[in-house]
DNA sequence: ATAATTGCAAATGCTTTGCTTGTGA
DNA sequence: TCACAAGCAAAGCATTTGCAATTAT
């Protein structure tokens, strides 16, 4: 059993065929894929999945804190699986390859920042958007 | 004559009436208006100037650099005159206020990640959300 | 003069939802 | 059993676009 489902079942989210079809998806996924590409992964393994009960599960699972969702650029919104450490994003403009990187040093200053400002820092999002440097 | 008119001029963007009304009402803004919300401001001053045009205008003038377009929380984009000196922004989960800050080192560590990684930083975004410490 | 711009309404793309049928605990 | 979930199609929302009429240079 994949850790998706084993965080279903430790948050009492129901586990139906459909949602484990799905969490397995997603847990197979090292990019960060959009609902239409997670339909298209679920679909080949059961293609009675609709394009609605992955979107209703992604939000489900977000809502849960079992996954995480993005607004790259680009429209529409990109799903992981929650990690166990926080990380950021950069974004290969060229190709669309999203590497994950942790920068504590960043994350200490943000916080910082939010004092400052007379703020207790709840959320932040840092993305980073680059070009491969060819060497 | 505001600076979004000058901009438009020194870029050769050719300035209707209805841009100058909408270049008007962006460089009055010191908040960040969602286009709904500057349509209302643009009709108070020519009722007949439709919502496609403020669509056309801010999409427009963002591409030539003129305006700011952000994709905060919510779904809505919202857009700022482009300010002289960059900066980013911590939004107030509780009232939705947006308050712009300058942090020159974590500029520079989001370059030196960006480096570290083999990619040279062309973008970036960087947003805090957090409530008020109430002192 | 004429290429660009506008207003309107229709179309788009992503996401959500109402409703009926199916199903997990 | 029975509250909840799924599938389908329709609806929703922000944004874009085709087209005919208008306008800036």
């Amino acid at each position: 059993m994949n850790k998706i489902e084993e965080k279903c079942i430790s948050k009492g989210v129901r586990l139906t065929d459909q949602r484990k079809v799905i969490a397995e998806a997603m847990s197979a996924s090292t990019d960060h894929p959009d609902v239409d590409e997670l339909h298209k992964r679920v679909n080949k393994v059961d293609k009675k999945i609709s394009i609605a009960t992955v979107y209703r599960t992604v939000k489900l699972f977000e809502e849960s804190g079992i996954v995480e969702k993005h607004d790259f650029k680009g429209g529409k919104a990109r799903y992981e699986e929650s990690p166990d450490e926080h990380h950021d994003h950069l974004i290969d403009i060229n190709s669309g390859e999203i590497i994950e990187f942790v920068d504590k040093e960043i994350e200490n200053l943000q916080n910082k920042v939010a004092e400052k400002l007379g703020y207790k820092l709840v959320d932040h999002k840092l993305e980073l958007y680059g070009s491969k440097i060819k060497k």
